[in-house]
Order: C-alpha cells, then structure tokens, then sequence
DNA sequence: CAGTGGTCTAGACCACATC
DNA sequence: ATGTGGTCTAGACCACTGA
C-alpha cells in the first residue's frame, strides 16, 4: 500500500515523511521561503495518506522548519523576516523603548585560520580558515555593544567580498540571502566581566566596567554549528531579556 | 451530534475541550501529577470523537501542560521532578561539572508590604502584604549567588512557617507539594553590575566586582505573576546558560 | 489480559486566499 | 471557481504498561 521502504517493523510513517521532506530543504532543493507542494500531492507522491503527510508538517512546523498559512500553503521557514528578524537578538532598553541601530563600526574584517577553540565549536578542520570581525554597535548614538564574529571560510566562502560590498547591519540576512544559510537555534554563555583596555576604548568607558559578556555558537538546519560571536554589552541602560517555558 | 454549545460558527471543538480541561486543572479538581481520563472517556463526556480529544491532548502537551506516556495515561505536568526540575536554572560551571549545592545560608526571612514595583510586577492589591527572603547560595563550599526572593502572601499564605518547618533549598518543590502551585514560565533580565557592599559581603568578594544580576517575575497557570526574585551572580567559574530556537 | 496512548487510513466539510 | 490548509469523524490496528 505504501512506496516507502517499510520492513515489518519500523519508524512510524510520518517520521520517515518528514525526514524525507527535511532532506530536500538541506539539499538546497526548497531553499528558504519555497511553497511545498500540497499535502495531498505529497501523499499521492510517496504513496501514504493525506493524514500522514499533515502529520509530518504538523512536526516540521513544530521544529520551526516550516510555516503553513490557511489559504495560502506551507513554506520553507525564512527566519531573517521582520516577524523572526529579533528572535536571537535579546538585548532590549530598560524603558521599553524601540531601540535604534545608529552606528554600526568596524572596526576590521579579515581571513584568520582558525584557532583550537574555533576548530573545536565549529566542528571545522585542523587547517581549516575563518573570516572575523569586529563590529561597534551603537544604539541612539552610544556605543553599546561591542560584537566579535567568527565565520568559518567553508560554510560562508567569500564572506569577506559579499560583506564589504553590502555591509549589512544583520548578518544573519546575509547568510539566508547570499548562503542560503537558516540559523535554527543558538547556544549562548552569560557572564559578567571587567572591561578590558580593548573594550573599554571600543565603548568609550573607564576601564573595568561592569559589562555583560554573550558568547554565542550558532547552529543550522541538521545541527550544523554556522558561528561563533562574543557581545559585548554595557548594561546600564539596557539588558538581556530572556522567557522560559 | 455534540453536547458542547456551538453556535453556527465558533471556535474549533478541540479548542474548547482544550479550555474545559485546563479549567479543571486551575480549579484544584485535577492536581499536579493526577491522571487524566482516557481519550475515549473524555470523548464520550462531551460528545466528541477520540480525535477531537487527541488534538485538544495534543496542544496541551505542546504547552507543557500535560504529559501523555504510551500504555500509562495522560498525567497533569509536575514540573518539580527530576526531569523538569533545572529547567529553570541556567547557572552552571565553566568546566561542565556537576553542580553541587553544599550550603544554603538564610540571611532573613519576613513578612513585609509590598512595593510599588512588586505591587505592579505581581498584580497585587494597593495593601498587600508578601514574604521577602535572602539566601546565600554556595557551590562546592564557595558563595556564589545572592538570591533575594518575593512572594505574595496571597499565593503562598502562612509560607514562613512553612519554610522555616522545612526550609527545602528549591523553593519550587514548595510551591508545588505544599501550595499546589506550578511555575509554568518564567521571564528574566540580565545586567552586569557592581558589586554592593552588601552584596560584597555576602559573597565575599571585594567592592565594585563584576556580577551578574538576574532579575525574575515567574509565572502559573493562566499566566498568573506568582513570585519575583532578583539573583546576584559570581560568574568567574560560572556562567548563564541559555537556548534559542 | 485489559487499558492506555500511537499510528494510519478514508472521507466529509469548513475557512481562507487568489484569480 | 479553484486550491490551499483546518476541523471533525469513524474505525482499524499497533505498542507499551501493569495486574
């Protein structure tokens, strides 16, 4: 009744559906914001019923892999939307105020290889070479964050040149747009720490300044680890907000 | 066809069964841990189709609010368990070891009004009263968080006497096997500050160190503000962990 | 063994978006 | 009018748990 290898015992169907569904999403055949076909199209194509199929999406739009629209269809998650755009960015002002990206320095952007803690995190080669970069972000004109980004040179090859062509503010834009590349989730570290001469110049503050540290590995569709950057916050006015369920 | 009133377009079935369920929990008649009839038996309660009840089942798991084992039941969330019980504390140590709780000094423990801050943060009455407490927390011998904590005597009446009786180092576990309350969701601020003098002195540090401050409003069922409590964080060996998806 | 949740199917009809 | 996802039903069978 079914196409699907299915020996006597096995997977539940819809677990094999939607790994098969995933499948075609990572091999860039969906890339981010392509319409899936219709469930029942889906169902006649692997041979299973429509139900099955809802099932599948039903869990793949559970895992944010998908959105599906009433009307409309199901469509490969684009996270960089305005909707998903601050989903990962968590650092918010004290009085509830809109915040205003109004500056943005780098400070310098090169190809560096990568070094034993990088090789580690991002899964990468003995010899492999990332790009990193460090940025000044300021919000209504103070220098708030200071941001250190490592991209590893084979998940993002020419980063450098796509970068300083379109020195957008938001790399994780760049990634969808130019790579193709989703961040899925994010695994972060919190600790406070004493400004540094390096900082405490970057943010125009006295020396040994109470800042929050974030050091964060970003990981894409399949768990594959995107990114590192450590932020560099001064909190007086502002703070990292954070809801668990 | 079905014993639940639905006018001639409404919100879905499995919508409403969802929110008669729940009610059954906010009341008190279906406590933390207590086992849900069966799909069927529900069904027939009110008139619908196992399905029906599934996917009203299956929403609630999805926000936590139950968990359903094959072969057992569908059990009211206790989130106070094992498995849930550090789901809502992110320190943990630089080098990954366990964490161990070897001391737990109560500073004080009383019963005050409460501010205007708390009255707002907790929706409480203009005279309300709340139970406010200070705990040193060690790990492996040494201080590491100052926790500050408050909580409406409207919530948690009598809790002194109940803390000091048996003064549990997760106050969690209280809330739920004394008070029958659950912490469903909790929403924090992160700031790097300064140390006090007396925050200095309570974890033995000098004046002025870097620290993180956690501020935390945690909530209930149906969303209902049930405890604020403020922790100051020693993170040179120790770090907030968190995850975003 | 009986009772529970888990999987899968088939089909009817509703609501929304677009042309 | 057509095509999409959303709701609801009915029934068969599987897998796990515990007496």
């Amino acid at each position: 009744m079914s196409t699907i290898t299915r020996p006597p015992r096995s997977r539940p169907l819809y677990s094999q559906i939607r790994d098969l569904l995933i499948g075609r999403m990572v091999s860039g055949d969906w890339r981010p914001g392509h319409m899936l076909p219709s469930e029942f199209k889906i169902a006649e194509e692997y041979g299973v019923s429509q139900g099955t199929v809802r099932k599948a999406i039903e869990d793949m739009e559970a895992e944010k892999l998908v959105v599906r629209r009433q009307g409309k269809g199901t469509f490969v998650i684009a996270r960089s939307l305005p909707s998903t755009h601050f989903n990962f960015f968590r650092i918010t002002a004290d009085n509830g105020a809109k915040l205003q990206l109004t500056g943005n320095r780098l400070l310098f952007l090169r190809k560096d290889p990568a070094t034993p803690g990088e090789i580690k995190a991002l899964a990468l080669k003995r010899d492999a070479e990332v790009f990193r970069f460090h940025r000044v972000r300021l919000f209504h004109n103070v220098p708030i964050i200071l941001e250190q980004i490592v991209l590893p040179e084979a998940v993002f090859p020419n980063f450098e040149d796509v970068y300083r062509t379109d020195p957008q503010p938001h790399v994780y834009l760049i990634f969808e747009r130019k790579f193709g590349v989703v961040v899925m989730r994010v695994e972060e570290e919190l600790r406070a720490v004493a400004a540094t001469a390096e900082e405490a110049t970057a943010l125009d503050l006295a020396l040994a300044t109470p800042l929050l540290r974030l050091d964060r590995v970003g990981y894409g569709i399949g768990d594959r680890p995107i990114e590192m950057r450590t932020l560099i916050c001064h909190t007086v006015n502002y703070h990292y907000r954070n809801s668990i369920v």
